[in-house]
RNA sequence: UCCUCAGUAGCUCAACGGUAGAGCAUUCGGCUGUUAACCGAAGGGUUGUAGGUUCGAAUCCUACCUGAGGAGCCA
Protein backbone atom coordinates (compact mmCIF):
# COMPACT_ATOMS: atom_id res chain seq x y z
CA UNK A 1 0.00 0.00 0.00
CA UNK A 2 1.14 3.34 -0.29
CA UNK A 3 2.66 4.80 2.69
CA UNK A 4 2.25 8.58 4.22
CA UNK A 5 4.63 10.20 2.58
CA UNK A 6 4.73 8.37 -0.51
CA UNK A 7 1.45 9.77 -2.16
CA UNK A 8 1.73 11.81 -5.10
CA UNK A 9 0.48 14.97 -2.69
CA UNK A 10 4.00 14.27 -1.00
CA UNK A 11 6.41 13.52 -3.39
CA UNK A 12 5.79 16.61 -4.97
CA UNK A 13 7.33 18.06 -1.84
CA UNK A 14 10.08 16.08 -1.41
CA UNK A 15 13.81 16.73 -2.08
CA UNK A 16 15.57 16.09 -5.83
CA UNK A 17 18.28 13.17 -5.41
CA UNK A 18 16.07 10.97 -3.58
CA UNK A 19 14.79 7.38 -4.37
CA UNK A 20 11.05 7.14 -4.06
CA UNK A 21 8.48 4.45 -5.88
CA UNK A 22 5.18 6.18 -6.96
CA UNK A 23 1.90 4.67 -7.64
CA UNK A 24 -1.30 5.48 -9.80
CA UNK A 25 -3.20 6.23 -12.49
CA UNK A 26 -2.31 7.40 -15.84
CA UNK A 27 -4.05 10.60 -16.74
CA UNK A 28 -1.92 11.05 -20.05
CA UNK A 29 1.28 10.25 -21.52
CA UNK A 30 3.25 12.22 -23.89
CA UNK A 31 6.32 10.69 -26.39
CA UNK A 32 9.14 12.49 -27.65
CA UNK A 33 12.02 10.60 -29.36
CA UNK A 34 14.10 10.07 -26.17
CA UNK A 35 11.70 10.27 -23.53
CA UNK A 36 8.23 9.46 -22.55
CA UNK A 37 6.02 12.09 -20.32
CA UNK A 38 3.38 10.52 -18.35
CA UNK A 39 1.08 12.17 -15.82
CA UNK A 40 -0.21 10.29 -12.65
CA UNK A 41 -2.45 10.67 -10.25
CA UNK A 42 -3.30 8.69 -7.33
CA UNK A 43 -6.30 11.13 -6.13
CA UNK A 44 -4.14 12.92 -3.15
CA UNK A 45 -3.92 15.76 -5.19
CA UNK A 46 -5.34 18.22 -7.73
CA UNK A 47 -1.47 18.36 -9.99
CA UNK A 48 -0.18 15.24 -11.16
CA UNK A 49 3.30 13.60 -10.45
CA UNK A 50 5.12 14.08 -14.06
CA UNK A 51 6.98 10.75 -14.80
CA UNK A 52 10.33 10.92 -16.87
CA UNK A 53 10.81 7.90 -18.91
CA UNK A 54 13.85 7.43 -21.22
CA UNK A 55 13.91 5.86 -24.10
CA UNK A 56 15.06 2.09 -23.48
CA UNK A 57 13.96 1.79 -19.95
CA UNK A 58 11.00 -0.29 -20.71
CA UNK A 59 10.27 -2.46 -23.85
CA UNK A 60 8.26 -0.46 -26.59
CA UNK A 61 5.32 -2.71 -25.86
CA UNK A 62 5.06 -1.83 -22.43
CA UNK A 63 4.99 1.41 -23.59
CA UNK A 64 2.10 1.38 -25.59
CA UNK A 65 0.35 -0.03 -22.74
CA UNK A 66 1.00 3.12 -20.53
CA UNK A 67 -2.16 4.53 -21.64
CA UNK A 68 -4.95 6.61 -20.04
CA UNK A 69 -6.40 5.44 -17.45
CA UNK A 70 -3.62 2.57 -16.86
CA UNK A 71 -2.61 1.85 -13.15
CA UNK A 72 1.01 1.37 -12.79
CA UNK A 73 3.61 2.00 -10.32
CA UNK A 74 7.22 3.51 -11.06
CA UNK A 75 10.52 3.17 -9.18
CA UNK A 76 13.11 6.03 -9.50
CA UNK A 77 14.80 9.24 -8.49
CA UNK A 78 12.86 12.51 -8.06
CA UNK A 79 14.93 15.88 -10.05
CA UNK A 80 14.59 19.14 -10.41
CA UNK A 81 12.63 19.67 -13.17
CA UNK A 82 13.91 20.98 -16.68
CA UNK A 83 10.06 21.81 -18.32
CA UNK A 84 8.19 24.32 -16.73
CA UNK A 85 4.78 23.45 -14.42
CA UNK A 86 6.14 21.53 -11.54
CA UNK A 87 9.81 21.74 -9.22
CA UNK A 88 10.44 18.02 -8.96
CA UNK A 89 9.52 15.26 -11.41
CA UNK A 90 10.28 11.95 -11.43
CA UNK A 91 12.74 10.15 -13.72
CA UNK A 92 11.81 6.60 -14.17
CA UNK A 93 14.49 3.34 -13.52
CA UNK A 94 11.72 0.56 -13.35
CA UNK A 95 8.15 0.98 -14.25
CA UNK A 96 4.94 -1.50 -13.41
CA UNK A 97 1.68 -1.94 -14.99
CA UNK A 98 -0.89 -3.07 -12.77
CA UNK A 99 -3.78 -2.73 -14.84
CA UNK A 100 -4.11 -1.82 -18.71
CA UNK A 101 -7.26 0.35 -19.87
CA UNK A 102 -8.05 -0.09 -23.24
CA UNK A 103 -7.28 3.06 -24.96
CA UNK A 104 -10.35 2.04 -27.70
CA UNK A 105 -12.71 1.42 -24.70
CA UNK A 106 -12.06 3.49 -21.86
CA UNK A 107 -14.75 6.04 -21.88
CA UNK A 108 -12.60 8.84 -20.22
CA UNK A 109 -10.33 11.06 -22.47
CA UNK A 110 -7.82 13.45 -21.23
CA UNK A 111 -10.12 15.93 -22.72
CA UNK A 112 -12.91 17.44 -20.50
CA UNK A 113 -16.28 15.53 -20.34
CA UNK A 114 -19.37 17.14 -19.29
CA UNK A 115 -21.11 16.26 -15.76
CA UNK A 116 -24.12 14.59 -17.13
CA UNK A 117 -21.63 12.26 -19.10
CA UNK A 118 -19.43 11.75 -16.02
CA UNK A 119 -22.63 11.01 -13.76
CA UNK A 120 -22.85 8.01 -15.97
CA UNK A 121 -19.84 7.21 -15.76
CA UNK A 122 -19.77 6.97 -11.78
CA UNK A 123 -17.67 3.75 -11.09
CA UNK A 124 -14.80 6.35 -13.35
CA UNK A 125 -15.38 9.64 -12.80
CA UNK A 126 -13.66 9.60 -9.66
CA UNK A 127 -10.27 9.60 -11.45
CA UNK A 128 -11.55 12.55 -12.79
CA UNK A 129 -9.56 16.23 -12.21
CA UNK A 130 -12.95 17.77 -11.22
CA UNK A 131 -14.39 14.67 -8.90
CA UNK A 132 -10.93 14.19 -7.42
CA UNK A 133 -11.04 17.88 -6.46
CA UNK A 134 -14.82 17.53 -4.87
CA UNK A 135 -14.51 14.33 -3.50
CA UNK A 136 -11.13 15.90 -1.51
CA UNK A 137 -13.18 18.59 0.02
CA UNK A 138 -15.96 16.58 0.89
CA UNK A 139 -13.61 14.28 3.00
CA UNK A 140 -12.22 17.69 4.57
CA UNK A 141 -15.46 19.21 5.35
CA UNK A 142 -16.86 15.97 7.25
CA UNK A 143 -13.25 16.25 8.92
CA UNK A 144 -14.31 19.67 9.91
CA UNK A 145 -17.70 19.55 11.07
CA UNK A 146 -15.96 16.87 13.45
CA UNK A 147 -13.62 19.09 14.69
CA UNK A 148 -15.70 22.10 14.82
CA UNK A 149 -18.21 19.80 17.52
CA UNK A 150 -15.29 17.92 19.15
CA UNK A 151 -13.16 21.22 20.09
CA UNK A 152 -16.66 22.74 21.74
CA UNK A 153 -17.13 19.41 23.87
CA UNK A 154 -20.07 18.11 21.64
CA UNK A 155 -20.72 14.12 21.61
CA UNK A 156 -21.27 12.41 18.50
CA UNK A 157 -23.99 10.51 18.58
CA UNK A 158 -25.36 7.62 15.94
CA UNK A 159 -29.55 7.68 15.86
CA UNK A 160 -30.86 5.22 13.92
CA UNK A 161 -31.29 4.55 10.01
CA UNK A 162 -34.29 2.44 10.24
CA UNK A 163 -36.98 4.55 12.30
CA UNK A 164 -40.54 3.90 13.73
CA UNK A 165 -40.88 7.96 13.83
CA UNK A 166 -41.89 10.56 11.32
CA UNK A 167 -39.68 13.55 12.91
CA UNK A 168 -42.21 15.74 11.00
CA UNK A 169 -45.24 13.96 11.59
CA UNK A 170 -45.62 14.32 7.65
CA UNK A 171 -42.99 13.75 4.79
CA UNK A 172 -42.82 10.85 2.37
CA UNK A 173 -40.74 8.22 3.72
CA UNK A 174 -39.09 4.89 2.35
CA UNK A 175 -40.88 1.73 4.14
CA UNK A 176 -38.38 -0.63 5.69
CA UNK A 177 -40.44 -4.00 5.37
CA UNK A 178 -40.02 -8.08 4.87
CA UNK A 179 -43.12 -8.63 4.10
CA UNK A 180 -43.92 -10.45 1.19
CA UNK A 181 -45.46 -7.78 -1.39
CA UNK A 182 -45.32 -10.45 -4.44
CA UNK A 183 -47.91 -12.26 -2.11
CA UNK A 184 -50.09 -9.78 -0.87
CA UNK A 185 -50.74 -8.28 -4.34
CA UNK A 186 -51.84 -11.27 -5.44
CA UNK A 187 -54.14 -12.30 -2.40
CA UNK A 188 -55.32 -8.49 -2.42
CA UNK A 189 -55.57 -8.54 1.61
CA UNK A 190 -54.00 -5.76 3.55
CA UNK A 191 -50.60 -5.75 4.90
CA UNK A 192 -50.40 -6.46 8.81
CA UNK A 193 -47.27 -5.10 10.31
CA UNK A 194 -47.12 -6.25 13.56
CA UNK A 195 -46.26 -9.62 11.38
CA UNK A 196 -43.58 -7.67 9.85
CA UNK A 197 -40.10 -7.78 11.08
CA UNK A 198 -40.11 -5.30 13.62
CA UNK A 199 -43.83 -5.84 14.36
CA UNK A 200 -44.64 -2.37 13.51
CA UNK A 201 -44.51 0.05 10.48
CA UNK A 202 -41.03 1.02 9.98
CA UNK A 203 -38.92 3.76 7.70
CA UNK A 204 -35.91 5.03 6.66
CA UNK A 205 -34.99 8.00 8.97
CA UNK A 206 -35.70 11.53 7.93
CA UNK A 207 -33.95 12.98 10.61
CA UNK A 208 -32.25 12.05 13.88
CA UNK A 209 -33.53 15.24 15.69
CA UNK A 210 -36.08 13.38 18.05
CA UNK A 211 -33.18 11.31 18.86
CA UNK A 212 -30.90 13.70 19.36
CA UNK A 213 -33.23 15.16 21.84
CA UNK A 214 -32.72 12.45 23.85
CA UNK A 215 -28.88 12.59 24.15
CA UNK A 216 -29.06 16.43 25.17
CA UNK A 217 -30.90 15.42 27.84
CA UNK A 218 -27.78 13.68 29.46
CA UNK A 219 -24.90 14.83 27.32
CA UNK A 220 -26.18 18.42 27.25
CA UNK A 221 -24.31 19.19 23.65
CA UNK A 222 -24.79 16.68 20.85
CA UNK A 223 -24.61 16.07 17.00
CA UNK A 224 -25.56 13.40 14.90
CA UNK A 225 -23.54 13.29 11.26
CA UNK A 226 -25.31 10.43 9.22
CA UNK A 227 -27.47 9.31 6.07
CA UNK A 228 -30.92 10.89 5.72
CA UNK A 229 -34.20 9.60 3.03
CA UNK A 230 -36.91 11.32 1.74
CA UNK A 231 -39.16 9.74 -0.80
CA UNK A 232 -40.07 13.22 -2.63
CA UNK A 233 -40.62 12.97 -6.07
CA UNK A 234 -38.48 15.69 -6.59
CA UNK A 235 -36.26 16.31 -9.74
CA UNK A 236 -34.19 19.56 -9.09
CA UNK A 237 -30.64 20.16 -8.97
CA UNK A 238 -30.56 20.82 -4.86
CA UNK A 239 -32.51 17.23 -4.15
CA UNK A 240 -31.28 13.82 -2.99
CA UNK A 241 -33.46 10.91 -1.87
CA UNK A 242 -30.64 10.11 0.03
CA UNK A 243 -28.42 12.51 1.74
CA UNK A 244 -26.19 13.67 4.58
CA UNK A 245 -27.71 15.82 7.64
CA UNK A 246 -25.51 16.91 10.42
CA UNK A 247 -28.25 17.88 13.44
CA UNK A 248 -26.62 19.73 16.54
CA UNK A 249 -28.65 19.70 19.26
CA UNK A 250 -27.81 21.87 22.83
CA UNK A 251 -29.30 21.97 26.19
CA UNK A 252 -29.90 25.02 28.25
CA UNK A 253 -29.87 26.55 24.68
CA UNK A 254 -32.00 29.15 23.56
CA UNK A 255 -33.10 30.55 19.75
CA UNK A 256 -30.23 33.71 20.47
CA UNK A 257 -27.54 30.63 21.05
CA UNK A 258 -28.60 28.84 18.61
CA UNK A 259 -27.91 31.10 15.63
CA UNK A 260 -24.45 32.07 17.24
CA UNK A 261 -23.31 28.41 16.88
CA UNK A 262 -24.89 28.19 13.43
CA UNK A 263 -23.01 31.26 12.28
CA UNK A 264 -19.85 29.92 14.09
CA UNK A 265 -20.52 26.15 12.32
CA UNK A 266 -20.90 27.48 9.05
CA UNK A 267 -17.77 30.14 9.65
CA UNK A 268 -15.57 27.64 10.51
CA UNK A 269 -16.47 24.93 8.05
CA UNK A 270 -15.21 27.32 5.38
CA UNK A 271 -11.86 28.50 6.88
CA UNK A 272 -11.23 25.07 7.50
CA UNK A 273 -11.43 23.79 3.93
CA UNK A 274 -10.06 27.15 2.39
CA UNK A 275 -6.95 25.92 4.72
CA UNK A 276 -7.31 22.26 3.98
CA UNK A 277 -7.86 22.33 0.08
CA UNK A 278 -6.90 25.40 -0.88
CA UNK A 279 -5.50 23.45 -4.31
CA UNK A 280 -8.61 22.34 -5.30
CA UNK A 281 -10.70 25.07 -4.79
CA UNK A 282 -8.98 26.85 -7.36
CA UNK A 283 -9.22 24.08 -9.58
CA UNK A 284 -13.16 24.52 -9.37
CA UNK A 285 -13.07 28.36 -9.23
CA UNK A 286 -11.12 27.61 -12.87
CA UNK A 287 -13.29 25.96 -14.11
CA UNK A 288 -16.60 25.83 -12.60
CA UNK A 289 -17.03 29.28 -10.41
CA UNK A 290 -14.92 31.86 -10.86
CA UNK A 291 -16.52 34.17 -8.33
CA UNK A 292 -16.02 30.87 -5.51
CA UNK A 293 -13.35 32.50 -3.82
CA UNK A 294 -15.24 35.63 -3.29
CA UNK A 295 -17.96 34.15 -2.23
CA UNK A 296 -16.31 32.20 0.55
CA UNK A 297 -14.51 34.83 1.87
CA UNK A 298 -17.69 37.15 2.10
CA UNK A 299 -19.19 34.29 3.73
CA UNK A 300 -16.31 33.93 7.06
CA UNK A 301 -16.18 37.69 7.12
CA UNK A 302 -19.56 38.69 6.91
CA UNK A 303 -21.71 39.12 10.22
CA UNK A 304 -25.26 37.31 9.23
CA UNK A 305 -28.35 39.49 8.73
CA UNK A 306 -30.88 38.88 11.48
CA UNK A 307 -34.63 39.79 10.75
CA UNK A 308 -37.67 37.61 11.99
CA UNK A 309 -40.17 36.39 9.26
CA UNK A 310 -42.51 39.46 9.68
CA UNK A 311 -40.03 41.81 9.13
CA UNK A 312 -38.35 39.84 6.07
CA UNK A 313 -42.76 39.84 4.17
CA UNK A 314 -43.19 43.95 5.03
CA UNK A 315 -39.13 43.98 3.56
CA UNK A 316 -40.63 41.63 0.33
CA UNK A 317 -44.09 43.61 -0.07
CA UNK A 318 -42.45 47.28 -0.04
CA UNK A 319 -39.60 45.70 -2.28
CA UNK A 320 -41.67 46.49 -5.57
CA UNK A 321 -40.23 43.43 -7.23
CA UNK A 322 -42.96 41.45 -9.17
CA UNK A 323 -42.68 38.38 -7.86
CA UNK A 324 -44.07 34.50 -9.74
CA UNK A 325 -46.20 33.85 -6.10
CA UNK A 326 -47.59 36.84 -4.05
CA UNK A 327 -45.99 37.41 0.04
CA UNK A 328 -48.36 37.80 2.79
CA UNK A 329 -47.89 36.57 6.48
CA UNK A 330 -48.76 33.65 7.45
CA UNK A 331 -47.47 31.70 4.21
CA UNK A 332 -44.12 30.43 3.57
CA UNK A 333 -41.55 32.38 1.73
CA UNK A 334 -40.65 30.66 -1.59
CA UNK A 335 -37.31 30.32 -3.21
CA UNK A 336 -37.62 33.75 -5.36
CA UNK A 337 -38.11 35.59 -2.02
CA UNK A 338 -35.61 34.02 -0.09
CA UNK A 339 -32.78 34.56 -2.93
CA UNK A 340 -34.46 38.13 -3.27
CA UNK A 341 -33.07 38.83 0.52
CA UNK A 342 -29.44 37.25 0.12
CA UNK A 343 -28.70 38.10 -2.91
CA UNK A 344 -30.27 41.25 -3.67
CA UNK A 345 -31.25 43.07 -0.09
CA UNK A 346 -28.10 41.77 2.09
CA UNK A 347 -25.94 40.25 -0.16
CA UNK A 348 -24.93 37.81 2.66
CA UNK A 349 -26.40 35.09 4.57
CA UNK A 350 -29.98 35.79 6.56
CA UNK A 351 -30.90 34.27 9.35
CA UNK A 352 -35.10 34.47 9.48
CA UNK A 353 -36.42 33.70 12.97
CA UNK A 354 -40.00 33.80 14.13
CA UNK A 355 -41.87 31.92 11.76
CA UNK A 356 -45.93 31.38 11.75
CA UNK A 357 -46.51 28.28 13.98
CA UNK A 358 -49.05 26.98 11.16
CA UNK A 359 -46.17 26.45 8.77
CA UNK A 360 -43.15 25.12 10.81
CA UNK A 361 -42.95 21.76 12.63
CA UNK A 362 -44.74 20.53 16.00
CA UNK A 363 -42.13 20.57 17.87
CA UNK A 364 -41.20 24.02 17.94
CA UNK A 365 -41.40 26.27 20.78
CA UNK A 366 -44.12 28.98 21.04
CA UNK A 367 -43.81 32.51 21.42
CA UNK A 368 -45.38 34.81 23.35
CA UNK A 369 -47.51 35.95 20.92
CA UNK A 370 -49.31 32.82 20.35
CA UNK A 371 -49.38 32.93 16.79
CA UNK A 372 -45.46 32.41 16.03
CA UNK A 373 -42.38 30.05 16.52
CA UNK A 374 -38.83 30.28 17.93
CA UNK A 375 -37.81 28.88 14.12
CA UNK A 376 -34.84 29.53 12.46
CA UNK A 377 -34.01 29.35 8.69
CA UNK A 378 -30.42 30.47 7.45
CA UNK A 379 -30.33 31.47 3.77
CA UNK A 380 -27.37 31.64 1.79
CA UNK A 381 -27.07 33.59 -1.63
CA UNK A 382 -27.39 31.07 -4.65
CA UNK A 383 -27.94 28.04 -2.52
CA UNK A 384 -31.10 29.53 -0.18
CA UNK A 385 -32.16 27.59 2.70
CA UNK A 386 -28.80 26.04 3.80
CA UNK A 387 -29.87 25.19 7.81
CA UNK A 388 -32.99 25.36 9.02
CA UNK A 389 -33.81 25.01 13.18
CA UNK A 390 -35.28 25.73 15.95
CA UNK A 391 -35.35 26.15 19.96
CA UNK A 392 -37.61 22.86 21.08
CA UNK A 393 -41.30 23.11 22.98
CA UNK A 394 -40.07 22.25 26.31
CA UNK A 395 -43.24 22.49 28.10
CA UNK A 396 -45.14 19.37 28.51
CA UNK A 397 -48.48 20.44 28.22
CA UNK A 398 -47.98 22.78 26.01
CA UNK A 399 -46.45 20.49 23.65
CA UNK A 400 -48.74 17.77 24.66
CA UNK A 401 -51.60 20.39 23.58
CA UNK A 402 -49.58 20.59 20.18
CA UNK A 403 -49.22 17.01 19.07
CA UNK A 404 -53.38 17.17 19.81
CA UNK A 405 -53.89 19.47 17.96
CA UNK A 406 -52.13 18.52 15.29
CA UNK A 407 -53.98 14.54 15.55
CA UNK A 408 -55.71 15.45 12.10
CA UNK A 409 -52.06 15.99 10.36
CA UNK A 410 -51.52 11.94 11.14
CA UNK A 411 -49.75 12.86 14.73
CA UNK A 412 -50.35 10.14 17.21
CA UNK A 413 -49.78 10.89 20.95
CA UNK A 414 -48.79 7.31 21.94
CA UNK A 415 -45.74 7.43 19.48
CA UNK A 416 -44.22 10.47 20.85
CA UNK A 417 -45.12 8.72 24.33
CA UNK A 418 -40.52 8.84 25.17
CA UNK A 419 -40.36 12.22 23.45
CA UNK A 420 -43.01 14.03 26.10
CA UNK A 421 -41.29 11.88 28.82
CA UNK A 422 -38.20 14.03 28.29
CA UNK A 423 -40.21 17.02 29.27
CA UNK A 424 -41.66 15.25 32.50
CA UNK A 425 -38.20 14.51 33.75
CA UNK A 426 -35.54 16.52 33.86
CA UNK A 427 -36.33 19.05 31.24
CA UNK A 428 -34.80 21.89 30.30
CA UNK A 429 -35.13 24.90 27.16
CA UNK A 430 -32.84 23.22 24.04
CA UNK A 431 -32.64 23.70 20.90
CA UNK A 432 -30.85 22.83 17.54
CA UNK A 433 -30.48 22.41 13.98
CA UNK A 434 -30.17 20.40 10.53
CA UNK A 435 -27.44 21.25 8.01
CA UNK A 436 -27.54 19.40 4.09
CA UNK A 437 -24.20 18.21 4.23
CA UNK A 438 -24.19 17.79 0.44
CA UNK A 439 -26.17 21.70 0.01
CA UNK A 440 -22.55 22.59 2.00
CA UNK A 441 -20.68 21.21 -0.18
CA UNK A 442 -22.14 22.87 -2.99
CA UNK A 443 -21.55 25.95 -1.51
CA UNK A 444 -18.22 25.46 -0.76
CA UNK A 445 -17.42 23.60 -4.68
CA UNK A 446 -19.29 25.83 -6.63
CA UNK A 447 -20.54 22.71 -8.02
CA UNK A 448 -24.41 23.75 -9.14
CA UNK A 449 -25.92 20.05 -9.12
CA UNK A 450 -26.20 18.08 -6.27
CA UNK A 451 -25.90 14.93 -7.82
CA UNK A 452 -22.23 16.20 -8.48
CA UNK A 453 -21.09 16.54 -4.59
CA UNK A 454 -22.06 13.13 -3.29
CA UNK A 455 -20.12 9.87 -4.62
CA UNK A 456 -22.98 7.80 -5.27
CA UNK A 457 -26.36 9.60 -5.94
CA UNK A 458 -29.69 8.32 -5.58
CA UNK A 459 -32.83 10.22 -7.13
CA UNK A 460 -36.07 9.46 -8.55
CA UNK A 461 -35.34 6.38 -11.03
CA UNK A 462 -32.07 6.53 -10.27
CA UNK A 463 -30.11 4.31 -8.08
CA UNK A 464 -27.14 2.97 -10.67
CA UNK A 465 -23.34 1.87 -8.74
C1' U B 1 -45.69 15.78 -10.14
C1' C B 2 -46.12 20.38 -13.48
C1' C B 3 -43.73 23.77 -17.21
C1' U B 4 -39.61 24.59 -20.74
C1' C B 5 -35.47 22.90 -23.54
C1' A B 6 -32.38 19.00 -25.50
C1' G B 7 -31.18 13.79 -27.38
C1' U B 8 -26.77 13.35 -34.47
C1' A B 9 -19.55 9.35 -34.49
C1' G B 10 -16.42 7.16 -28.13
C1' C B 11 -16.75 12.76 -26.37
C1' U B 12 -18.21 18.13 -27.51
C1' C B 13 -21.11 20.04 -31.21
C1' A B 14 -22.74 21.59 -36.64
C1' A B 15 -26.23 20.64 -40.52
C1' C B 16 -32.97 22.90 -39.30
C1' G B 17 -37.45 19.58 -45.65
C1' G B 18 -33.14 17.92 -50.69
C1' U B 19 -26.19 13.26 -50.86
C1' A B 20 -24.89 13.55 -42.41
C1' G B 21 -19.90 17.19 -41.18
C1' A B 22 -15.97 19.37 -37.84
C1' G B 23 -12.80 19.37 -33.50
C1' C B 24 -11.11 16.12 -29.84
C1' A B 25 -10.53 10.79 -28.89
C1' U B 26 -9.01 6.05 -31.51
C1' U B 27 -5.56 3.48 -35.26
C1' C B 28 -1.24 4.31 -38.48
C1' G B 29 2.89 7.58 -39.85
C1' G B 30 6.04 11.97 -38.66
C1' C B 31 8.34 15.58 -35.26
C1' U B 32 9.80 17.65 -30.87
C1' G B 33 12.10 18.05 -22.70
C1' U B 34 6.68 17.61 -23.40
C1' U B 35 2.64 20.36 -20.18
C1' A B 36 -5.37 18.79 -21.86
C1' A B 37 1.93 18.78 -26.81
C1' C B 38 2.18 19.41 -32.22
C1' C B 39 1.75 17.91 -37.87
C1' G B 40 -0.37 14.39 -41.64
C1' A B 41 -3.61 10.26 -43.00
C1' A B 42 -7.35 6.58 -42.05
C1' G B 43 -11.40 4.10 -39.77
C1' G B 44 -15.81 5.40 -37.26
C1' G B 45 -23.39 6.96 -37.99
C1' U B 46 -30.46 2.49 -38.89
C1' U B 47 -29.52 10.96 -36.31
C1' G B 48 -33.05 8.20 -28.40
C1' U B 49 -37.50 4.55 -29.52
C1' A B 50 -42.20 3.64 -32.13
C1' G B 51 -45.60 5.57 -35.39
C1' G B 52 -47.30 9.52 -38.86
C1' U B 53 -47.07 13.66 -42.81
C1' U B 54 -44.15 14.16 -47.48
C1' C B 55 -41.77 12.59 -54.02
C1' G B 56 -38.09 13.08 -50.09
C1' A B 57 -37.45 13.64 -42.72
C1' A B 58 -31.73 14.41 -38.36
C1' U B 59 -35.06 18.56 -39.67
C1' C B 60 -42.41 18.82 -39.46
C1' C B 61 -46.45 16.10 -36.24
C1' U B 62 -47.93 12.38 -32.13
C1' A B 63 -46.68 9.13 -28.17
C1' C B 64 -43.06 7.14 -25.17
C1' C B 65 -37.92 6.88 -23.06
C1' U B 66 -33.60 9.54 -21.21
C1' G B 67 -31.13 13.98 -19.63
C1' A B 68 -30.95 19.19 -18.20
C1' G B 69 -33.13 23.92 -16.36
C1' G B 70 -37.30 26.20 -13.70
C1' A B 71 -41.50 25.32 -10.08
C1' G B 72 -43.52 22.62 -5.97
C1' C B 73 -41.71 19.68 -1.65
C1' C B 74 -37.50 20.44 1.31
C1' A B 75 -31.93 19.96 3.65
Amino acid sequence: MIQPDSYVRSLLKRSPGERVTARGWVKTRRDSKNVHFIQLNDGSSPVDLQIVLDAGVVAEDTIAKITTGACISVEGELVASMGKGQAVELKALALTIHGTADAEHYPLQKKKHTLETLRELGHLRTRSNTFGAVFRVRNALAVAIHKFFQDRGFLYVHTPVISASDAEGAGSMFQVTMLDLEGLGKSGKAPDFTQDFFGKRTFLTVSGQLEAEIFAHAFANVYTFGPTFRAENSNTPRHLAEFYMIEPEMAFCDLNDNQDLAEAFLKSQVEQVVNACGADLDFLAKWYDPELRKTLDGLMNASFERITYTEAIALLNKSGKNFEFGTAWGVDMQSEHERYLTEEVFHKPVIVTGYPKDIKAFYMRGNDDGRTVAAMDVLAPRIGEIIGGSQREERHDVLLQRIRDMAAHGLKEEAYWWYLDLRRFGGVHHAGFGMGFERMLMYLTGMKNIRDVIPFPRTPGNAEF
